[in-house]
DNA sequence: ATCGATTGTCACAAAAATGTCACGTTTACG
DNA sequence: CGTAAACGTGACATTTTTGTGACAATCGAT
């Protein structure tokens, strides 16, 4: 991840576990015990997420979720309130506030994880994507870019897709079939060998920068991606 | 920070010791002694904010908060009270005059800044934000300026809106969509390809100066603002 | 009301990507 | 070897995506 979470919550041992949780799950956060540390934090860069105490002293946590769903600037940072009551009413006043999502305490670290990362996905799906290395092969999907030996490569958005399949798929031969239903889409219907064709499209863009092959046909079964060089 | 901050104290060291903490973070400052010197000074162009002493010669500070927030030109300017009683009662009066914010003295430095940021922001966020660079690129929220290269361009406020995104969210492909959302506003029903012709404009503005290219297509994926240069 | 600036949408042009085919090449295997 | 199947490759028409100019509606300041 390249930005961080923001959790704002007074009691020291919860928060703490939180951060601990957090850190241990590859998030980067950044801690406020109340209101004003929590608005002292949000400036640019603006957190990717906020956890914020249903309860805190001087304000509620959901006034601070109002104002800050109410600035232009703030407005689209996803906000998960934390709290020990399970009341409806106040689920729904937190919901009014633009909230994206509850929490309630005591809570599992997997759980919150999984809330975090529901609402990432709904949000800025990008942001759980991770760059992928692979013998000098670089996959941002953040920015779509792909090198080789830190040189640019220009692929279409199937290739890009294949190539990203491959990349997270590592040695391993995937059949046509397997390889349409993955990069495709299921329920696509497209010929078989129009998979030959992508794959000779993306050889030509990895190749064409001069450099060894790292797709490898496997006869009667498909392709594999691999970084040893097949020497049959 | 465009604007000023009044400060209201009678005690000259406190004072200095204010207005020299004001300037250190980068806020300008006028200072006033007594009750006339600041009305002196509340006139255009208005302070952003006043920091205003609770006990001054020639009548308290909180009846020039109330007259303050009962004049129509002045009512929106936030008052901070400088306060070296922690007394409660004092605090209400001061609350209902109008009064924005409490700091008891004596106070830290962090603090009265932290206050003053956390009023402003809540007031007005704009004037809190930040000048990005970027290129060569300059983008002033607060005035609303954007030079390139120290020539100025003239920016529709979308076209303003979509490029401080840009310049705050570098080397990161955004679709159409997240674009809608992030600059337009959650639940504003436009087209995506609205986004074209806003990247067209702004592209327009901005390469319009002679420059390179900074918003770059991603097919399929949507636009990139990024410092680096497609080559293919 | 009037003028200019701004904005969203559309229609068309331009560009890129895609899927398919035809044909050449390689491989497996008798 | 010879043959058939599997795979590589270039070309091409089609589809999809994006660029671009124009235009009417809207908003704000006179």
């Amino acid at each position: 991840m390249s930005g961080y979470i923001l959790v704002v919550e007074d009691e020291t041992p919860i928060r703490e576990m939180i951060t601990f949780v957090l850190e241990q799950n590859g998030f980067n956060s950044v801690e406020a015990s109340d209101i004003k540390q929590a608005m002292d934090n949000i400036v640019e860069p603006y957190p990717d997420l906020i956890l914020l105490d249903w309860m805190l002293p001087g304000g509620t946590g959901v006034k601070l979720a109002q104002s800050l769903k109410q600035n232009e600037f703030t407005r689209n940072i996803p906000i998960i309130m934390l709290t020990a009551r399970a009341d409806e009413d106040d689920k729904v006043k937190g919901l009014d506030a633009g909230v994206d999502d509850y929490v309630t305490k005591p809570f599992s670290p997997k759980e919150l994880i999984a809330r975090i990362k529901a609402v990432i996905r709904r949000v800025s799906p990008t942001l759980l994507a991770e760059k992928v290395e692979f013998h000098g092969l670089k996959l941002d999907p953040v920015s779509h870019h792909v090198t080789i030996n830190n040189e640019a490569l220009d692929l279409g958005p199937t290739e890009f897709r294949l190539l990203h399949f491959f990349m997270t798929h590592t040695e391993r031969v995937y059949s046509r079939e397997q390889l349409l239903d993955n990069v495709w889409g299921t329920n696509v219907y497209v010929e078989d060998r129009t998979v030959d064709v992508h794959i000779r499209r993306l050889r030509k863009a990895i190749s064409g920068a001069g450099h060894e092959e790292f797709i490898q046909t496997v006869r009667g079964a498909g392709y594999r991606f691999s970084g040893k060089v097949k020497t049959s």
